[in-house]
DNA sequence: CTGCCAAATGCGAAAGATTATTATTAATAT
DNA sequence: ATATTAATAATAATCTTTCGCATTTGGCAG
């Protein structure tokens, strides 16, 4: 993710900006919540404001560049969009998050929707359950 | 939805825990925030405390009467349980809520929380779009 | 039926998440 | 380099949900 991402969108190349599309783009934890980046940032000695990365993130979701999740616990999640289309596992006692799509599935949702006479905008399933680590 | 349930479940049999019922049970809205019961309560002349409202509705949620739902704009969202499980379509202009159930779907979640070695606590479909109505 | 006691409620305060306000600063175009 | 305009920081405000505690109430023993 470069700096001509944001130009192509239309908003500024600034330092939080930047700072923020890096630590989004790190594999480690691919969803985050605005205080996890918020908190990221404080470990890189970044002074960026709680409430500007609230802005950033909200643009960058508002210029197709990030997906907000509602996922349970209150806190919305973001994550670094990157064209393809996912659902999402979730477990409930580590917080891990695996990533899925299956095809069975989408065509299913455009027959619901059709047949209910909707026009989709977008979609999520969350399954929730205890991964296999967690498990044992 | 009758007192004998509230008893099944060990809670004690209200006014403020019947007359939310009573709303709940109303077909009108069938997904309401809390903020909604509350207001529903005020209309009819019950004094019933907010805070009362979301304590009630998180002990119905533990007791299996109602679930939540984390829809997209902020509040959560209730609705009586009836033992069937189904999933969800949202028109993003009108609010409009319809429900639906897909076998094939649920099948595919099966399969999908096996391979990745989950075992499923619960799920949610969540397809938001433009209803009928609202296309014209 | 009466009174006891744990449980439930009401109210206000607090907490948690997110957004708005505004003066200051920084990025782009000229 | 300067002007223009958008972005940031800091703080306050808002919105949703939960907590603490004094008071009330439902269920039950006597
Ligand atoms: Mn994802
Ligand atoms: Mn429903
Ligand atoms: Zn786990
Ligand atoms: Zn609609």
């Amino acid at each position: 993710m470069k700096s001509h991402n944001l130009k192509k969108v239309g908003l500024k190349v600034t330092l939080p900006r930047l700072k923020i599309l890096e630590i989004l783009g790190k594999p480690a934890q691919r969803h985050m919540s605005a205080e996890d980046v918020y908190k990221a940032l404080l470990e890189a000695d970044e002074e960026i404001g709680l409430a500007t990365v609230y802005r950033v993130l909200t643009q960058f979701e508002t210029a197709g560049l990030v997906e907000r999740h509602n996922f349970e616990g209150g806190q919305a999640v973001f994550e670094l969009s990157e064209g393809d289309h996912h659902d999402h596992l979730l477990c409930v006692k580590c917080g891990r998050v695996d990533e899925f799509i299956d095809e069975t599935i989408e065509k299913r949702q455009q027959d619901i929707a059709e047949k209910f006479g909707y026009k989709i905008t977008d979609h999520c399933l969350y399954i929730y359950g205890v991964c296999s680590e967690c498990q044992k």
